[in-house]
DNA sequence: CTTCGGAAG
DNA sequence: CTTCAGAAG
């Protein structure tokens, strides 16, 4: 059994100081994406950047305080490579993948995008770009016999059951059709399947983020866009997905919460 | 007995959050002179910019988040001015009086400069445009019959006895030489005196502000920078200073500390 | 509403 | 070391 889980830790300086390390300390996954890390690998603390037990990589943004993924694993990764050949965010600390036995696993923070702005500009030309990677990712993958996890914050929720109020939100960012769209062609086109949904393919959510302001906290008022997206073989053998939502306002670490799945890789 | 303190709040909005708004309650004085309030009126909290019992004048500076003056008095006063008269200062947020009966109290911050930048020259300029305002002030007020106190930050240690490590400090902005002498000509030629110093000639100190940098507030490595500076004939009326130092680092709601003297107007 | 950077102190 | 503004989310 391999689990992974992927979290958007919203600043991890911030977050170690208010309940990450202790979470991380307490985890059973075998492999944490992280994303929106924030910081360069310098200014974290050492049991931050290289926690006892794990091996991390980091991918920082080299605008500074900007983006920036991790993948840890308590194993040594086979290879580990950032960026996904596309010049304009070849250093945006938005991918980084590591290669485990028999898998290719993830960290992607694609960008949040604003309606209007050159932001969503950006969203979309990230969006054109990685759609023919993730394809190709998955053809070599499969030659060389591996499946591919891409975990991360896609700041994309695909249905209406991936967001409270989609009414409300259809003019914004994360829920535009063309988004949709997209991502549907990343399951329908480029091979890959929306881990947590096929696991849970009637209930509304889980949701994974809530905005900070006002009451989206308490009014479960979120968005399921923290995804586990695998290659289909991957995708059958997931056993459980769990999204830990925190117990408290106070116990809270990031606006998005960690969401877990358990992949049983010795299944048929 | 008329008690005037003088306070420098770094950020008015930091300080209502951590003391500031308990210490007013519960102090004793008929006239409080802030600075560095660092804030618009409208972004205070009502009980901060109109304090129950207390009428106050607001001098904020045209930069937002930056400086900010303020004077509050149990009693309306019989008129109120910003700025002293020079362009460059005017909308700057640091300099605001009103007029008592029989007295001008003035709320001063003068720029804290540093060597060899523009910080520097523009605490020049304040020093030199302000010098005579402050000497035409006092012969105003001579002529019809009034004092003047021009309480605040001045940025300027006096003499060795007025901040813990001189030695190291000659090269610094705030005990550079001609800074000092500067304030030596406010006293000598002006015709004003320092209060606190007249009231308490031997020691060193008190002093008024420590560096929220390394340990200076716990080994007391303060500056005596905020000033009550007096025309002569009130200074002699001044019958007790204090210096409020906050007796623990969690109770400081400011890197300065309350300077409060009463004055015996019906002295003779 | 919160994170981070940078200017200012 | 802390304040605040502003960009980003």
């Amino acid at each position: 059994m391999l689990t992974v889980t992927s979290v958007n830790v919203n600043g991890l300086r911030a977050a170690a100081k208010k309940g990450y390390v202790e979470w991380l300390a307490g985890t059973a996954a075998d492999v944490v994406c992280l994303q929106e890390v924030r910081a360069e690998p310098g200014q974290l603390p050492e049991a931050v950047r290289a926690p006892e037990g794990w091996h991390a990589v980091h991918a920082p943004a080299a605008a500074k305080g900007r983006a920036g993924v991790s993948v840890l694993s308590r194993r040594v990764p086979d290879a580990v490579r950032i960026g996904f050949g596309c010049a304009e965010f070849e250093d945006s600390g938005r991918y980084a993948e590591i290669d485990l036995p028999g898998l290719t696993v993830a960290s992607l923070y694609l960008p949040s995008g604003e309606v209007g702005t050159e932001r969503q500009a950006e969203k979309e030309r990230f969006m054109a770009a990685f759609l023919p990677y993730l394809t190709g990712l998955r053809e070599r993958a499969a030659a060389g016999g591996r499946e591919v996890l891409v975990c991360g914050d896609w700041n994309i929720a695909h249905r209406e059951a991936d967001l409270k109020n989609w009414r409300a939100n259809r003019k914004k960012a994360g829920f535009l059709p063309e988004e949709r769209d997209w991502l549907g062609r990343v399951y329908a086109e480029a091979g890959y399947a929306d881990v947590v949904r096929e696991l849970h393919p009637e209930q509304d959510g889980p949701y994974s983020w809530w905005s900070y302001r006002g009451r989206a906290f308490d009014n479960d008022s979120g968005w399921r866009i923290d995804l586990h997206v695998a290659s289909r073989g991957l995708a059958g053998r997931a056993v459980k997905a769990e999204v830990e939502r925190a117990p408290s306002h106070e116990l809270r670490w990031s606006d998005h919460a960690p969401v877990t799945v358990s992949y049983d890789l010795a299944a048929g």
